[in-house]
RNA sequence: GCGGCGGUCGUCUAGCCUGGUCUAGGACGCCGGCCUUCCAAGCCGGAGAUCCCGGGUUCAAAUCCCGGCCGCCGCACCA
């Protein structure tokens, strides 16, 4: 039996081989922080490009991508809640040390809910009530505010140049929500897509790079019209698509038992809310399928409901099984309906309301209020320029029931005394084509860092005490190498040829004459490269080579004119061993 | 943040308890040469170590002591 963890030695590889390594080695390493090598940033590439391919081009008529700032004014993540809930209130035991969450403690205590409660009130309650440790009975220190946000200021040192350094690419997104919609010519549905870094301030992150400070985030913030989703490509797409899903119900029954679903029926039976929440969990599921992750290592689990995060009615966590942890959280999808564009509403008075054409005009009775400006002026003379601008301040309707409400003749306003009769009611009725509405919004996200982990451990094998690192072709970093088969010429000149064509092809190559052949099938086995062409001695003569395939160790003889096609063939997924070129020389 | 354990070439490790003989030994990998007609073969040679960092004790520290950093495990935390 082996001790060491699959985990261990995927990181091992990782780092021997040049994927990545904790970041600042030389300094001794900081927790939380890890740097991509030569392969890392092939292999993270090729990701976020395959998340590209699967959630933005193939939906390019209703999804763009944009890039926003990672610096971020104190204001948008206050508007979006996370200035607020990105904070946890702890208190630690004087004597022994213990950190405790100041909320929870309270309520384990007292059993009272503390949630959301400020600091000064935290600390009034332990100190009134005389809480103390319950591990050692200990005094408890005064609550501190940890703010898991990155803070930064925004030129000089001042109160107002706070910033922050985004903890999802989201709020780029709901921000720009307005100009993106009139770009896209005020179309829904519409995601809006970014891939960007984010930094959360973790507390005390030690889970290698699983759980980082700085990482990559790839999201996409979808709005649509709740009354009319338009959300047909569901059953167009995914009527045979199998998910899992462990419901928050069997989870609080305390069962583990992942339900499979279609996406369609779970969205019908209202095991999902929202149809395009339903529909790119349909993507996400054959995305990570993609990575080379089976269908079931997968599933998704949805959040309880004290576990959503403040802006969520529902989420969806996809997990995949790893090795070491278990569970390993690779996407998030939340349903944050109308959350964060109502609160920059709110916080910013911008109109960022979608506007939706009614499909009969409508006829709207308004009462519309109307004043005398002529009897203002008999009345007040000069005053009146002040009586004006207090008047337009109220909004008709306000103006309406400010008049209605009030008793006798006069109205008072602002301390001015008006009487009723300045003032007329006038019924109008108003057709109205469109409407204007706040859209939902389901948003998938996912962290790159955390894919290419799953990706390096799913493609980790073992094979007669040599590496095989199978990962899928189209994400291998090195598509393919190549060798002579003895460091001679003319099979040397011939082999550096092929190696400049594949170059000249577009693809990343590696060319290694070094060692045994074995040897070096070995090195690139190690690392991932699907693909080896060996010139030999048949070469010269037939201007052919093989090709050998890393999973199989299998080889197929290809003309040199056709070895381009063959290899594009084989990183779109093709078996090469099926392209119908004969098998020459097969040495298992 | 707390407690326990740990940190030596790229990797794994010997040495640490019992300080000097360690200008730190080995294996694998890497580089060069020979050999080699397809899966980590063999032989020869070579490069490669801030002994995690800082301070202390000592004539002398990889080794003992203190502090820090990082990692692992447990507790806590994880929007």
């Amino acid at each position: 039996m082996n001790t060491i963890s699959k985990y261990d030695k995927v990181m091992d590889l990782a780092t021997r081989r040049g994927f990545l390594w904790q970041s600042y080695e030389i300094y001794g390493g900081v927790a939380g922080f890890y740097d991509l090598g030569p392969l890392g940033v092939l292999l993270k590439n090729n990701i976020v490009e395959l998340w590209r391919e699967y959630f933005v081009k193939q939906h390019q008529e209703f999804v763009v991508e944009i890039e926003t700032p990672i610096i971020t004014p104190a204001h948008v993540l206050r508007a979006s809640g996370h200035e607020e809930h990105f904070t946890d209130f702890a208190v630690s035991c004087t004597r022994c040390g213990r950190l405790y969450r100041a909320d929870h403690l309270i309520k384990d205590v007292l059993g009272i809910e503390a949630e959301g409660l400020t600091l000064e009130e935290l600390n009034t309650i332990i100190k009134e009530k005389n809480i103390r440790c319950p591990a050692c009975g200990g005094e408890l220190s005064e609550v501190r505010k940890f703010l898991l946000l990155f803070q930064t200021y925004i030129g000089p040192y001042s109160p107002e140049n706070l910033a922050y350094l985004r903890p999802e690419a989201a709020q780029g997104m709901f921000v720009n929500f307005k100009r993106v919609y009139e770009v896209m010519r005020r179309k829904l549905p519409l995601g809006i897509a970014q891939i960007g870094r984010v930094a959360r301030n973790e507390i005390s992150p030690r889970q290698g790079p699983i759980r980082l400070r700085e990482f990559t985030i790839m999201e996409i913030e979808f709005f649509y019209d709740d009354k009319n989703p338009q959300a047909d490509i569901l059953y167009h797409r995914c009527q045979d698509d199998k998910i899992r899903i462990l419901t928050a119900e069997e989870r609080r029954r305390g069962g583990d038992k992942p339900i499979e679903i279609t996406p369609v029926e779970a969205y019908e039976s209202k095991i999902i809310l929202s149809p395009w929440l339903a529909y790119w969990m349909c993507i996400a599921n054959r995305f990570v399928h993609a990575l080379g992750v089976p269908l079931d290592r997968m599933y998704f689990e949805e959040k309880l409901p004290e576990e959503l995060a403040h802006y969520s009615k529902q989420t969806f966590d996809q997990i995949v099984i790893v090795d070491k942890w278990g569970k390993l959280e690779v996407s998030g999808h939340a349903y944050r309906h109308t959350y964060d564009l109502e609160r920059h509403m709110k916080f910013t008075k911008a109109d960022l309301y979608a506007i939706r054409h009614l499909a009969e005009p409508v006829r709207v009775k308004k009462r519309v209020i109307k004043y005398d400006k002529k009897r203002i002026l008999e009345i007040f003379g000069p005053q009146a320029r002040e009586v004006f601008k207090v008047l337009s301040k109220y909004q008709g309707d306000e103006l309406l029931k400010l008049i209605e409400t009030s008793p006798g003749d006069n109205v008072v306003i602002e301390g001015i005394a008006l009487p009723k009769d300045v003032f007329t009611v006038i019924e109008e009725e108003e057709v109205q084509t469109v409407e204007k509405f706040v859209p939902h919004v389901a948003e998938p996200s996912f962290g790159a860092e955390r894919l290419l982990y799953v990706a390096l451990e799913y493609a980790y094998t073992e094979e007669d005490g040599r590496i095989v690192l199978k990962l899928p072709p189209r994400i291998a970093p090195i598509k393919v190498a190549v060798f002579p088969l003895v460091e001679k010429e003319p099979i040397v000149q011939m082999a550096r040829k092929v190696y400049e064509m594949l170059k000249e092809a577009g693809f990343y190559v590696i060319y290694d004459e070094s060692g045994s052949i074995g040897r070096r099938y070995a090195r690139a086995d190690e690392i991932g490269v699907p693909f080896a062409i060996t010139v030999d001695y048949d070469s010269i003569t037939r201007n052919d080579v093989t090709i050998r395939d890393r999973d199989t160790r299998k080889q197929i003889r290809v003309p040199i004119s056709d070895v381009v096609k063959v290899i594009e063939r084989g990183i779109k997924g093709e078996n090469i061993l099926s392209l119908g070129y004969p098998i020459v020389g097969s040495n298992p």
